[in-house]
This record gives C-alpha cells, sequence and structure tokens, in this order.
DNA sequence: AATGAATGAGCCTTCATTCAT
DNA sequence: TATGAATGAAGGCTCATTCAT
C-alpha cells in the first residue's frame, strides 16, 4: 500500500559495518553510508535515530552473528573445538576490527543505542567465557601450559586472529600458518 | 626584538604524537594541539601548512626514533636481538598501533606530507628487513621453526606486539607472557 | 469499498487549533498533528495542501466561531453586552494570543491560506467595529468615559483578555478581577 | 595585533534582541542573526558557544538594562513612582514580548545559559517586589483600591504595558491614555 | 483515499584554514 | 612572528512535501 522499501535494515546495516572497518567511528559518515546504500541522508533516519543507534546495531548485529557461529562448540572435543573456533574467527576477521571500534555504553546518549551496547558487552563477555571454558578443559586435559594464566593465552588468541594476511598467500595456507604459531610458538623445538 | 618562539617544532611534534596515539586520526584536531602547547591555532601554520603535514611529519619522526633505538641491535646474538627487539617494540606499542591506520601516501594532497609518508613507509620495510634477517639468523642456527616462511613469522611478530595488555596486569609481566607465547606458544609440550 | 476516512475536516482542525495554541506556530509540526488524530502525515495533505492552509483555515474558523458566539450580543443592553463580551473573549483568550502572532496574509504563498487570513482579517475588523458599536452606545448612554478615544479603549479592552492568569486562581475570580480593573481602573476613587 | 573584530558582542545582542522580538525564539535564526549583523554563521561562535547561550545573554541584558533604568524609583513618592515606572516601561516596550519568549532555565543545557536564565528569573522577581513595593505603599495612602489583591494589580500593570499602541497615534498622548485606562478604568464615574 | 517511504531544504555546530594586525 | 578573528565546507538531524502502492 505503500512505496516499497528502497532497502531493508540488513542493507543499512551490512553497508555501515564495511564502511565502520574501513573507515573507523569517526570517519564514518551518514553521507557516506547512504552514498554507499543509493539514498538519501535524510532516509536513513526512517530505520534508525541517529548515528549511535545505526553503530550500536551494527556492532551488536555482529556479535550475534559470531555468537550464532560458534553455538554448537562446546560439545567438541576441546582441542578440535579450539581449533575450530580459530578459523571460524579468522572467516570472521573483521569482526575484531570493528569491535575495537564500539563507543563505550555510557558516553551514548540513545536509550536504544545504550540497549545494543550492553548486549554487546554481554556476548563479548559469553564469548570470552567459551573460549576460556574451552582453554580450561584443553588444560586440564594437557594440553595447554599452565604457566601462564588463560585469560592471557584468550587475550593472545584474540588478538593473534585479527594479523594482517600475508599478501598473496591462500587463506587456508594462512590459517594453518597462523594456528601453528599461536599453537606451538615460533621457536624451534626440535633443534637437532 | 621578534616575538619569543612560544614553541618548537619538537614539542610541537611530541605532543601531536600523544594526541594522535591517543584520540587516533579523526579524534585529533588542531585545538587540541595548539591548547597541549600553548599557542594559537593559527601559530601552528607557521611551522607546518596544514594538519597532513603536521601528521605525516609526526610519524616520520616516530619512525625515526625507533630505528634509533634499533640500530645497535644486528651485532648482538640473534635470538638475544630478537628478544630485545620485542620489548623494544614493546614499549612503542602505542605508535606501531597507530601506524596501521596511517593516511596513505597516495591519498594525500600535500607534496611535502606525501614525502614524510613515503619516508615512513621505507622506515616501516626497513624495520621489517632488520626483523626478517634477525630471524633468519636465528633460524640458521637452529632456534627458529623452518617450516613456516619467515615472513609470516615476522608478521605474527609485528601483530603480537599489539596485543591489548590484560588489565592490572603489569607491564613487566605481560611482556614476560607475551612473548614467552609468541616465542613457544600456547601449547603444553611437556605433557606428562 | 474504499479506504474509511480516519478523520474529518473538522477534527483535523480541531486538533491543529489546540496544537497551536500549545506551541505556537514554529512549534506546530505536522507530525503532531497527525498523531494526535490517530492518521498518517500523508493523508493531512488529502484535506490541505500545505501548512499554511491549515493554519490559515484553522484560524478562519476559530474566528468564524467567535464571531457566531457574539451573534446576539448586540441586542443587549450594551453594558450587559459588554461584560458578556469580556467574558466570551476571556474563554477564547488563547485563540488572541494566537492571533497576534498570525501569519500576514501578504507572507503566505498559498492562495487558498490568502483567502483565508483575509477572511480572519475581515472577522478581526468586524468583531472590533462590534465592539465599538457597544462602546459608542455605552458611552452615548453615559457610562463609559468620554474624555478617550473609543478606538483606544476597543484596544486596551482586546489586549487585557490576554492578562496572563494569576496562577492559582479560580477563573471566575479572575474574570471577576479582571473585568473590573478594566472597568473601574486600579484607582481607589473612595478615598475617605 | 590580531583582525579587529568586526561587531561587538553589544552589536549582537542589540541585533538578537530586534530579532527576538520580531520572529520568536522558533522563528530566530543564527542565519538570520549573521545576516543582519554582516558575518558568517560561523563566526557566532566566536562570541557564544550555541543559540541557547545568545538567548539567554540577550534577555539577561534587557532585564539589567531595564532595572537599571528602575533603580531611583523608590524613593519617589509611590503614585508618581508608578506613573514613572510606567512610562518607563512604556519606552522599552518590547521588553515584555521578549520575556515572553524566555526558555525555561531548566529545559536549557548549557550551564552558562542556565546561569543567565537563572539571574533573568531574579530580575524578574526583583522588578515584581519593586512594583509591589510601591503599590503597596500606595495602596496604604489610600491610593489604589484594597478590593482586589495587589499582585493581581501588579499583573494587570505589567501586561498592560504591553499594548500595541493605536497606529497613528504620538507615544505621548498614546501614553497617557493608556495609564489614565490602568489607573481609573474604562468606565465613566461621573455621570451627571 | 490512505499510507509508509523517500527526499531536499534548512538549521545547529565543528573544524581546518586564511586574514589582518 | 604570533595571534585573535573570520570564514566556508562539512556533518548530524528535523521537517514539509512528494511518490508509489
Amino acid at each position: 500500500m505503500a512505496r516499497p522499501r528502497a532497502f531493508s535494515r540488513e542493507d543499512l546495516l551490512e553497508a555501515a559495518e564495511r564502511l565502520l572497518i574501513e573507515h573507523g567511528y569517526d570517519g564514518f559518515h551518514l553521507k557516506m553510508l547512504s552514498e554507499h546504500i543509493g539514498g538519501a541522508r535524510s532516509t536513513i533516519y526512517g530505520y534508525y535515530a541517529n548515528k549511535e543507534e545505526i553503530v550500536a546495531a551494527c556492532m551488536r548485529r555482529a556479535m550475534e552473528k559470531i555468537l550464532a557461529a560458534t553455538e554448537s562448540l562446546l560439545e567438541l572435543e576441546p582441542v578440535t573445538a579450539i581449533r575450530r573456533m580459530f578459523s571460524l574467527f579468522l572467516r570472521h576477521a573483521d569482526f575484531h576490527k570493528l569491535m575495537q571500534e564500539a563507543p563505550k555504553a555510557e558516553q551514548v546518549s540513545s536509550p536504544k543505542a545504550k540497549l545494543d551496547l550492553h548486549a554487546l558487552d554481554q556476548g563479548h563477555e559469553l564469548l570470552k567465557s567459551k573460549l576460556l571454558m574451552l582453554l580450561a578443559r584443553a588444560q586440564e586435559a594437557g594440553h595447554i601450559r599452565a604457566d601462564i594464566p588463560l585469560p592471557v593465552i584468550a587475550t593472545v588468541f584474540f588478538h593473534a586472529i585479527n594479523t594482517p594476511i600475508w599478501p598473496g598467500m591462500s587463506d587456508e595456507t594462512w590459517a594453518e600458518h597462523l594456528f601453528k604459531l599461536w599453537w606451538e610458538g615460533s621457536r624451534n623445538f626440535f633443534k637437532a
């Protein structure tokens, strides 16, 4: 009965995500966004009340995608699960870059954005706790070194994933190498 | 007779570096800068023609400081040198993070800024080649694993340094843990 | 078969009047209006071509209501009629305040709005002339002072009505006091 | 040593006052203001941080001008003082119209504007109390009717002043008539 | 006819940069 | 030379109005 929407909320968030990753929070303008989705700046306000809310919704959505992907991981054998998690995060590579741009919930004035950012934080905690659980189980089974606190190991895990790919290398090889280096280090243990 | 210089080029670049690290490129304003160096905004234009040039000069200078600090490293025993380099970079970690979002020389309009950014890139390459040289020597001596290409190992090295510190942990302990994880990995090799 | 009318012209003008009185011209938005009449913003354009026309139609209608209410007043004894008129206007005081900032017919671009605003002006003149007639008759009968031109007295009458009510006072008491002050002044004539 | 200011704060407030009176709070734009003082919109922000602060400063200044003008009034014989106050306000005719546009201090976000608006309120109270004091003294001396609460009389006084002048009449005659009507009412007390 | 969506004009505000002393 | 003042180009957001169903 009314004019059909030129683009969906999904389209909008998708574009926003790309632009946020590419330009950072401050470098991200609604003008830019509107150009990328092919509409007027003001049209965006029919979807979200302000920039804050767009960013927050965008972050939350990315987190939910990741969380969904880690759904069944906990049931696997821990070392396998960790390996899977590693390659999963690698596939969603920009996710972490995006997360670093997240504004703090307290610095945000829109209540809706606050809600989304809190959900984001909870998601973050959940993700960390999932990883910690896996690491703990792997450690109990003697697979993970015990001389370094698990949260530190987890932090390094999260960060390692974001290593910018060596140009020209295939994704699979890259994943393989990266995991090996995280898992076994750079040292040569088998020195003759 | 002439008005005394309100601040030196050094003061300016020093303050700019701190502010860039703290607020990122887009969050960095000349107003902020002028307040921190105790002068008028317009005075800055006596030193640099525009914001681009300030940022470029600032990055270049930071890179040169790092390069100077790595000067004598190549003469040490390779594994010791690598360890030193690790903690050196860790001390300059903020700068590294900044580097990752450094403006590209081509996207910049001021020719002077272009020059500085090219010098920055060259410095980066030099740094990488120094590291590669060390890694190669260490590998020759059998200390570094040989099943993974050295550039990949170097990339991971560079990236590992930027891991956000685990809150509440002392800098020294953090450095220790981080190096161990890069060097020996997360796996427990000594499983009973 | 046709969609039922969501609201009538009357509903629309009624709501517009309330909102105009409450928020003034610049504070009056079509969004607000549409929410109050329970329809879509765009539906309003089925009734009036633009905001100007709504406002003009609304003012004209309010004026006509007042004029109708003064219909039988001229037949009364003049002083009684004046008293009645006073309390009548007091009841419509908000409208009067609004009238003072009514858009001028010449500043308006829509011809329909122009017409309505001219009608509004005519109504205003008619109202004034009615009042003047009453005052003249009262003056002839010796009830109104003759040392001040009647139009001045009429102007003050019109303006007095808009005196903002003393907070906490009942409408009736207020009307009583206000009329007395207009009629007898603030001076104490009966000084001992 | 620096470029001379194109207009003074006074110029700015003066223009703002005129425009506020003419167009009301909502109809008053910085663009309009900048055009009237002959500068760029952004230049205004060198004087005041935002629209709120301009309006608040403008109101406060108007109030202070009036207060200064009423300075020595209290020492006069009360009825004379009242008469003087009346013509004084008449000369500053638009003052009250301006005051009606004043935003409430609580609805304003800028702290500086809050301060100014509070000062405005205090000025308002002071003005009212001055008038009330005069009225009370006049009443004690038997010059003011006692059957109507003084605050009501004061309110009517304040409002009466703002009666729009009868076009074509000289200011002095107008002042005379207006005062007479407030003081003695419209009624003819001396009916033969 | 009624509606939800789209849009452009306009306002407030910030900031890099230029000007005039 | 150093500076305070001035400015235009954005960018966020609102709102009257038009479009397409």
